[in-house]
DNA sequence: TAAGTAGTGGACCGGATGGTCCATATTTGT
DNA sequence: ACAAATATGGACCATCCGGTCCACTACTTA
C-alpha cells in the first residue's frame, strides 16, 4: 500500500502532487519519488512545442512574449503548458538550451564542412547580412538578445547566457586554431583572445543590423574584422 | 470674449482642453492655439525629472520599466507626468534625445581634451571596463539597448535609435580623422568604415560586459580592436 | 477680490498579465 | 470492470498595466 495513504495530507494537495510523480509531506520536503506510470498520453509533441516557443522568444524576447503568445504558437492549453514546462521562466531556460544545441550543431557541421578555418569565420560573420538584407526578420541571436535584455539581473538566466556564450566561444576557438594550423592566422596571436574578439564582433554586427544599418556598412565592418585576424 | 464660449462643446471637455492651451471643436480639429497664460506653477523641475526617467530607462529598458517605477523615480503624480510628457512612449523618446545630448556632449569634450585621437579612442573603448569591474551597474548604452529591445518594430523608436547612432558615429569619425592627421592611423584606411567599426566594436563589448565577461577578456578584445586600426 | 489658468492627488478604467484549480477525458494495469 | 495515473479545457484569480478623469488647489492678472 502506497505510503501516502498513511499521511495526514489534505487530499486535494496529495492528489495534485502525486499527479506530478512526487509526494510531499506537509512540510513540502520530498519523501518519495515515483517512477512515471502509465496514464493518458500527451496529445502534443513536447519537442516541437519547445521549438515553437524558442522561435517566439527568439523573435520577441522574454518580457515581450506573453503566455497567450506562447499558447497560440505552441498550440496547447494553459494547463498543458504549465504541466509540461512549469513556468514561463522555466520554459525560457529550456528554450535557451535548445537554442544552444540547435545553433552549435549547425556551426559545428558548417565548420567541419568548410574548406578552411578562415572561410568558416568569414561565412559566420557574413551570416548577419541575411538579416540586414531584409529577406528575413532581424531577430539577432537569442543568447545575445537575452544578455542585453537581462544583463545580470537574474542569476539563472545569467548562467544560461554565460553557458551559451561559452559554447559559441568554443566553436570559434576551434575555427581559429584550425586557421592557425592552416597558416591563415599567425600562430603568435592568442587564439582564445581572437575567439572572444569574434564573439564580440558578431554581437556588435547583430546589434547594428537590428538598428537598421545598411549592408554596405556591415560589409565594411566585416572586412575590418577579418583583416585584424591576419 | 473667448471663442469657446460660443461653441456647443460639452463643458468638461472644453475645460480640459483649454487646460492644455488648446481649443478643439467637436470634430477634434484645432481651431485656435492660445499662448500660455499664467497659472499655478509646476511643483517639480521637468528637466531633473526627465533625467531621472532617462536613468531608469537606461538601467531597465523600456518594457521592463513600468509607469509606477517612473512615478517613484521622478517623484511626481500620474497626472503631472501625463500632463508634462504625454505618454510613456513620448517620455521615452525625449529620454533618448536627452541621452544623446548628454553622452555626445561628454564625448566631444573628452575628444577635445584628449592628447591624441587614438588616446581618445582607447579611453572610449576602455570605458566599458568600469561597468565590467562591477563598481557600477552594467546598464550598457541606452541607444544600443533600445536597438536590441525594439529592433525595427516601432518606426519612431527606430528613427531615434538611428539618430543616436549617427551622432556617436560622427564623434568617432572626427576622432579617426584626427588620428589620421596625427599619423597614428594610416590615411588609406576609410575613416567612415573605421568609425562604423568602432561603433560595432563598442556595441559588442557592451553586450559581453552585460553577459558577465571578465575584465581580462574585455581587455584582450580592446587590444585587438585598437591593433586593427593601425 | 474675482476671473482665468494651470498643476496635483487619487479614484477609476478596461484589459492583459502570469499563474492556479478543478472537473472531466483518456490511457494502462489489475 | 475498476482503480490509478496523467492530460486537457477552461473558469478563475489577484495584480499590474498604461491611461483617463475630476475635484481641488495654487498661482497671476486686472
Amino acid at each position: 500500500m502506497p505510503i501516502y495513504y498513511m499521511m495526514p495530507i489534505f487530499s486535494r494537495t496529495r492528489l495534485m502532487i502525486r499527479n506530478q510523480g512526487l509526494i510531499y509531506c506537509t512540510e513540502r520536503s520530498i519523501i518519495k519519488r515515483m517512477k512515471t506510470s502509465p496514464g493518458r498520453p500527451l496529445e502534443f509533441d513536447p519537442d516541437a512545442a519547445l521549438t515553437d516557443a524558442m522561435q517566439l522568444f527568439w523573435r520577441k524576447g522574454y518580457e515581450n512574449t506573453s503566455m497567450q503568445d506562447l499558447l497560440d504558437a505552441m498550440q496547447l492549453s494553459k494547463s498543458s503548458l504549465y504541466q509540461a514546462f512549469g513556468s514561463k521562466q522555466a520554459l525560457f531556460e529550456r528554450c535557451m538550451t535548445r537554442y544552444g544545441d540547435f545553433m552549435i550543431g549547425q556551426l559545428r557541421s558548417a565548420l567541419d564542412g568548410a574548406p578552411s578555418g578562415v572561410a568558416f569565420i568569414r561565412r559566420f560573420l557574413e551570416s548577419v547580412l541575411d538579416e540586414a538584407r531584409g529577406d528575413c526578420e532581424a531577430r539577432g541571436c537569442l543568447v545575445l538578445n537575452t544578455a542585453n535584455e537581462f544583463a545580470r539581473r537574474d542569476p539563472r538566466i545569467a548562467a544560461a547566457v554565460a553557458e551559451g556564450l561559452g559554447r559559441f566561444h568554443e566553436v570559434l576557438l576551434t575555427a581559429v586554431q584550425r586557421a592557425q594550423r592552416e597558416g591563415d592566422i599567425p600562430s603568435d596571436h592568442d587564439a582564445v583572445t581572437l575567439a572572444n574578439y569574434l564573439v564580440s564582433s558578431m554581437s556588435g554586427l547583430k546589434t547594428l543590423s537590428k538598428a537598421g544599418a545598411d549592408e554596405t556598412s556591415l560589409r565594411g565592418i566585416i572586412r575590418q574584422v577579418l583583416k585584424s585576424l591576419m
